[in-house]
DNA sequence: TCACTCATGTAATTGGTTACATGATTAG
DNA sequence: CTAATCATGTAACCAATTACATGAGTGA
């Protein structure tokens, strides 16, 4: 569902062939992972199904000709519409940057508002992960600890780079 | 890869029943995510016909009996055997948490191993990002922009922090 | 010569969620 | 008197991966 609505968005940059799509997103995959041709193939024929984006066939010399896909007004007002909807409250770092990266194609204002209530989720599972680690229980092993500090510490990071960033935007 | 040996894992530490394993991965959801009991309890019962585990019904006044299991020894194995094969060059960082909780109930060794491995790889990606970021590319929009920044900034700390956690473990 | 990039696609299978059913007990 | 917690489970569904097929061009 949401490499759906991310690869739509994509297209609002620029119209791509399906190529081009796992191309751009390889360049995100360390931090939300790149979907497999047998995925965004598929994806790309169901959104041209329901008419959120069009096909330009181009043909290319000895090789297969390319299919360059381009959001419709269809899509564009679906892929509004899907931003709109509220944030589910403990979404992943993942669902955060894929929302982040469409966000900011449409409105600045939306943009801002998604990273403040990031900020505040974060936060609160920093306050979350205090409480455990201050709580003297004796029953954790060494690699929860370390699990709960690396957490406390991308936590921490998290939140120094959402108020730096939101600084810069303002 | 999957939850399988995760859970399989979290019985070396003490025997659970599968609404323990739930709650205790639920501590974890926010860095890993926490697989829903619809995954959990056949994922047991797998693991049971497998003879990976065993299971031990305790009556429990009023609510549905509890069902402890507990690793075996060729459980044990089967887990040795799956950490012990090499790990993904690019791996998720909850595949590397995963393994890092469970390489902490085995071996010392193993750990520092798994930890360096880390950050080799982050090092590799952190690489490719400065070469991206510096890179006079206009094509890039306001969301990617943010997110390589956010990306620089999560691997700095990610490295950082493993830095640390090698030094007090050895 | 071998492997890789470009470029599309399909089919089988996996791994997981959602939504259900059951049912006593406790907290607001 | 309602909601949540405890506690188990199944079945329908869905997203995505894996593995395949096709085939020319390029670089080591």
């Amino acid at each position: 569902m949401s490499f759906r609505y991310f690869i739509l968005g994509l297209l609002t940059q620029q119209p791509m062939s399906g190529y081009d799509v796992k191309r751009f997103l390889e360049s995100f995959a360390w931090l939300i992972g790149s979907p497999s041709f047998g995925s965004v193939y598929p994806t790309l024929h169901a959104l041209l199904e329901d008419d959120l984006v069009t096909v330009d066939v181009v043909q290319n010399e000895g090789k297969p000709p390319r299919k360059i896909y381009s959001i419709t007004q269809a899509g564009r007002h679906a892929l509004q519409e899907w931003i709109g909807q509220p944030v589910d409250p403990d979404a992943s770092l993942k669902a955060f940057l894929m929302r982040l990266i469409l966000a900011s194609n449409l409105s600045r204002a939306g943009l801002i508002a998604h990273l403040q209530q990031r900020r505040a989720q974060v936060a609160v599972y920093l306050d979350s992960l205090e409480q455990v680690v201050e709580a003297p229980a004796e029953t954790t092993g060494l690699g929860q600890r370390l699990a709960f500090d690396y957490g406390m510490a991308a936590a921490t990071t998290e939140i120094a780079w959402l108020d730096r960033t939101l600084e810069r935007l303002s």
